[in-house]
DNA sequence: CCCGGAGTCGAAAACGATTTCGAGATTCGT
DNA sequence: ACGAATCTCGAAATCGTTTTCGACTCCGGG
């Protein structure tokens, strides 16, 4: 297998007959070349099918119109941000990488491979992955559902709290009294005010947690199946459940599911996030509703805005939430 | 928002007295360079915090440890495959970079974003997308799921013949004679090889096919919907529809529902993925499984080695589909 | 005492683009 | 017709790395 050698700006220049700055201005449309000499180095582009690189470009110019996305793992809801960046850059200019760092990473990967491509390969990176970055970067960075704690970034995060309190509300007005929280990932900002907002609720309806009722999670499906199933083989068994994410919330159904229990009749389920599945599944999932895509898309117009120099008019963007019943729960 | 420069080579050497071609060797682990030396450079590089640049590096040896994936749009399908990569790249000793071309892209973006990369910034890449590839790219590319047509690329797909065929043979062997098919984009090899098997199961039991029952889809949801509706406001609608991949079958589901039919007692869906939207659905939908991330792992296989320059065994894989039935199947 | 090999290190040339700036060529005003 | 302003173009520096290769030091053997 020949690896044909890739055509560069010498070649065109060559072919054209003209020097290499000449052709760099005719595809940057510099000023001061003749419209004669332009459109015969065009010509000489497009026979040979030159593309300029992408990474010899930035390494001069400091400049790739590229903003880079870090997610952690390809799961659905860094999913659903996924789309809404992919579909809110087009016609900004620039354009999207995503990086994943893959299940089993080193941890800090996030902060070593921005430091690798900032200021050289993206002009700004959007962070769908629960990192501490602590070290400064020379680029523009945006969080998403960010990791607990000041990370000085700007953020973007839905009303976490109000979201989970308006969950358990639900529970309540629903005549239910026992109800258990599946916690998320505890390093996240998110998970804790989704606690937050459960005891509140509880709280305000004169209700005292049981501890016995609220447990670890980590947002994800699998890991939900062993906790959600001794929890309801509890004695005195909740009657709902308020999961800090779908995904553990569909784990929870499940675990229903194989100990004979049927969702809504014995046991109602919240979930959190809204994502697509949780519209598909059976019985559909009462859930709190996050913008998904917008908050990917308002990243992106955020992150465009800091890139090019305009001064962040907001350093904490949160978008509102709202609850979604369908049929998961029911009057107890 | 003041932006630290970029800690460079040159920093490093500078701190650390000694010439850049020294500090680089000490970071590629090249011989020629004293213990003493090199532990005190590690220390500097330590302190300060220093990453190589990728894309200088990149842009000198042509040799990245990168591979790049390319995705139309971000949806179930693709990022079934992209889990399967991401986590089939972990200790390789490559990094995946994913980028998609988003909703509005011009066509050929694929190309040229491939011409831009190749052997710059990336070793290899994996298509995950419905495109041509005509010209000669000077690094390995792996087709998923590929175009219609002769690439001259290595392949990766499923074997949708035989998985169309037993689908449809499902529906047949549970009584079902009008079954309709809703065809994939008809620029895809796959969406053509599902309807090659749904005429073949058809002409098996000796049936015909009928024209009006055969519905041109484009493998979304959305786009399914109208001519669902049309087909299954038929006078004579079918029985059963085959739907060539699960998110169009989805879109035949919600159909019938806004038509007030029961799925599984007034019709019968089969889908194609397998994707974990699938199993959610109300009910269930039955569906013919690709190893949607087995694939993804496999292409990344496949392209390491041809990468680091080993001879391709094989052009082409083709992996197995099997039938699962679940709850949108029903005797007739 | 001299010479050659081994062991360290650094100067300099790439890689493929962009950008500055000066040199010719052309046009213009008077 | 002549100097000045304007156009058009190219030589060269530059971005941050890797890699080659020559220079230098330090030994021990003859």
């Amino acid at each position: 297998m020949t690896v044909p050698a890739r055509v560069t700006i010498h070649d065109v220049a060559r072919e054209a007959g003209v020097s290499v700055a000449t052709v760099s201005k005719v595809i940057n449309g510099r000023y001061g070349v003749s419209q004669a000499t332009s459109s015969r180095v065009q010509a000489v582009i497009d026979t040979l099918g030159y593309e300029s690189s992408l990474v010899a470009r930035s390494l001069r110019s400091h400049r790739t119109n590229v903003i880079g996305i870090l997610v952690a793992e390809f799961e659905p809801f860094s999913t659903e941000i996924l789309k809404g960046t992919s579909s809110a850059i087009a016609g900004t200019g620039y354009e999207l990488l995503a990086y994943s760092g893959g299940g089993g990473s080193r941890p800090g990967w996030e902060h070593r491979y921005l430091s690798r491509l900032a200021g050289t390969l993206i002009d700004g990176a959007i962070l769908v992955t629960p990192t501490v970055v602590t070290a400064e970067i020379s680029i523009p960075v945006i969080a998403v559902d960010p990791h607990l704690g000041p990370s000085g970034l700007p953020t973007i995060d839905a009303d976490n709290m109000t979201g989970a309190r308006s969950a358990v509300q639900h529970l309540l007005d629903l005549g239910h009294r026992r109800i258990a929280l599946i916690g998320g990932r505890t390093d996240l900002e998110s998970a804790r005010l989704r606690e937050v907002g459960y005891r509140a609720a509880l709280q305000a309806a004169g209700i005292e947690a049981d501890p016995a009722l609220v447990l670890n999670g980590d947002y994800r499906r699998e890991t939900t199946m062993a906790p959600a199933l001794e929890l309801l083989s509890l004695p005195d068994r909740p009657t709902a459940v308020f999961a800090a994410n779908d995904l553990s919330a569909l784990g929870v159904m499940e675990a229903a599911k194989g100990l004979g229990l049927d969702v809504p009749r014995d046991l109602s389920v919240v979930g959190f996030d809204n994502i697509p599945e949780s519209a598909l599944s059976n019985p559909p999932l009462t859930t709190v509703s996050q913008p998904l895509q917008q908050m990917g898309a308002t990243a992106i117009e955020m992150l465009v805005g800091l890139v090019q120099g305009k001064p962040a008019d907001v350093r904490h963007v949160q978008m509102p939430t709202q609850l979604v019943v369908r049929g998961s729960t029911r009057r107890r």
